[in-house]
DNA sequence: GGAAGATTGTTACGGCCATAACAGTCTTCT
DNA sequence: AGAAGACTGTTATGGCCGTAACAATCTTCC
């Protein structure tokens, strides 16, 4: 028998108390965000001190690094948009890409005002290493469920994602 | 029929991509990990700039507050515990509360090393009315599940935080 | 008792992020 | 054509966070 880490119990405990007040206190709401917004920081600690740090990157540049894997030359304020951060976010990332030699402007022949992020050799080969990491440290995060429940929890994800609030961004 | 939102249609498309590639490429890990981290960071943005800004708190600022009402008075390293944050961390969100009124630090009579916070009445008062809001704001992103659908969905995560890696903090 | 080690809270530092303001460029509409 | 408005990327500013180092205190073990 093992004992339960601190969150855990301090989530219960909160949920407990809360099945005791009134609306619009909702214990079930309330246990769904706390569990959701704990799991999400751990995970985004875990993979940025124990994989991406140790590369010299953030988790941030790993992940423009890897949508410009997969999209080839991007354009910053595409990048903001698939990526929930703000167009500054975006440029502070990419100098800090640019100055490890992983990605380059180039000016948008298109419009002058545009500029288009590229990946340069180095940073095809650092995505490479990095995402194999993070894919199987990923896999070790969701291993206590099955390949039917993980496809059910993405889901059911997603599905809050598509219903988002009309005024979310 | 309405579009897909940008991050939804990125998140489709690099699952098919990943669904091609050979291991340790894991399309539905991928998946899981990215619609979870996501919808956190979505969740975060909305609660922090919609709700606890205009109020004068920062969403840590509030859990924080939130833990002190239902805990009482805590010593700041049992806070970082169980909120997965640095001490560090803990000192400069009580360091804003004090400033603001909302909390106090008062010497704890059993070790002298040690420091326990407090509410105030006026964090007491700021902590009831910031909860309602979020608690309101949580169902409404949480419409789109039903009751059972939405336990489902915290027993799932729950889960996966109960398993998490050994050497996680 | 007393020394070695562990723990607590704070501070200094650097990194990431959002907001707001800005200049340059494109688009729209008359 | 040309003026008004919209859009793109950057910069400046301020906030939060983690790591590392520190002084003070407690605990352990001889």
């Amino acid at each position: 028998m093992s004992t339960l880490p601190a969150d855990l119990l301090y989530g219960a405990y909160a949920r407990e108390r809360l099945a005791t007040m009134p609306p619009p206190a909702d214990a079930e709401a309330f246990a769904l965000a706390y569990h959701l917004l704990q799991l999400a920081s751990l995970l985004v600690t875990d993979l940025e001190t124990r994989i991406h740090r140790p590369r010299g990157l953030t988790l941030a540049g790993f992940r423009l690094l890897f949508k410009l894997w997969l999209l080839g030359p991007t354009q910053p304020v595409r990048l903001a948009e698939i990526s929930a951060m703000s167009r500054s976010a975006v440029t502070n990332a990419v100098n800090t890409l640019e100055r490890g030699g992983l990605a380059e402007r180039r000016p948008s022949p298109a419009d002058r005002r545009a500029v288009v992020v590229v990946l340069t050799a180095a940073g095809e080969t650092a995505v490479r290493e990095a995402f194999a990491e993070q894919a199987r440290r990923e896999q070790e995060w969701f291993a206590a469920l099955g390949e039917a429940e993980r496809e059910q929890l993405t889901g059911l994800l997603t599905r809050i994602l598509r219903a988002r609030p009309a005024d979310v961004p």
